[in-house]
DNA sequence: GTGGTCTAGACCACC
DNA sequence: GTGGTCTAGACCACG
């Protein structure tokens, strides 16, 4: 199973942040395992290695992983990745919700819809 | 109220595009009422013809007005858009649904969270 | 019933060439039958009388009116008129199975499709 | 042999278009197989590279490549479009179809002049 | 006057 | 290197 989607429109950087945010959040990956190194990385996704050690920064700034100088990177422990994941869900939920209202459109209507998708 | 923010990083044409889309479904702009021509719009917005003509094609690509050579664009009266708007509003909403599922994230605290957002 | 469609892409002067080819192969307008004037059907249509003089030079290059000077314009004999027209249909026609035949589609199964039609 | 036609009255990024899109039709160019870069093809053509940018943009949107931002753009794999296509041409039979029909042409006879065309 | 197309050349993000 | 966006300015067909 590989991660990156060359057909997808977002960067391949994004990509791989995105997939090992949810990895470290489903607790696949558990605080302060090691991650794969970023040459590993770069060779068993065939991409360059500077995209994926600017998808590690990503992944730093956002709190999810930790650089230790001629160790490598780590999993950050995270109790609170989860609740700030739920806390971006909610602000999406939100956008939606306000964007229905300036419409006029009914928001039950929009969660009828949901319900009914086929995915 | 202007309508280009320089620091959105989504390009120009496409804040005019979603302008447009929203004041249309709103009810601000009637059927066949005449849009600003491409000259005048783009001066307004102190932006180039080429960027408004681009957001023109695109809102006339999904319906949102029509275009009469020499004569101008007008806003296509549209009872389905409003319907289209909530079909792609319902996808939002499930997308959302299926991520805070995969991460084991109650929908319903999601709501919650959602329900104190404070804008 | 109005002639002119000002959502339709094609240009106005096109458009009623157009409905008068028709109009004289279907017979609607018999042989020397004198035309509106410019200025009469430019007001009918509420359009400018340079639109409907374009139209009226194009029937006339087309062999469908002639011009009296002074007098009108007069719908022109023609048998050979349907002819031509047959003549026209067979080419467009044979540029379709041309083009089918070039990608390898089965010319029956394009016929197949089109009887399913619904309109 | 070269693509553009500049007596066309088509716009050069449709007929480059349009050009692709039979290529790709045809099997010329096989599913993943890279297109040539907008800036190459510019060249090649000696038109601009915004030109083509136009026309792949549009060859993107009708699904018959895909684009890998700083790789470049490839062509979708796609049994579907030939499908696509049948029904293009089954749609333009019909409208042909209907023409004779209107005008009271018998269709048997243009189908037996399409067969005497020479080309 | 209008929109549609094209050219020339620039800057950006990504790889 | 790639594509994506934007600017400046031109020409055309249409009305």
């Amino acid at each position: 199973m590989s991660v990156i989607d060359y057909r997808d429109a977002r960067p391949i950087y994004e990509q791989i942040t995105e997939r090992y945010k949810t990895l470290i959040l489903k607790g696949a990956l558990l605080p302060d395992e090691q991650m794969p190194s970023v040459r590993s990385l770069a060779m068993e996704l065939a991409t360059n290695p500077n995209t994926v050690q600017k998808a590690y920064a990503e992944l730093e700034r956002q709190g999810f992983i930790y650089t230790v100088r001629g160790r490598g990177n780590f999993v950050s422990g995270g109790s609170q990745l989860l609740e700030q994941k739920t806390k971006e869900l909610a602000e999406s939920l939100h956008a939606l919700q306000k964007e229905a209202a300036d419409l006029g459109i009914d928001w039950s209507r929009v969660e009828e819809k949901a319900g009914e998708c086929h995915d």
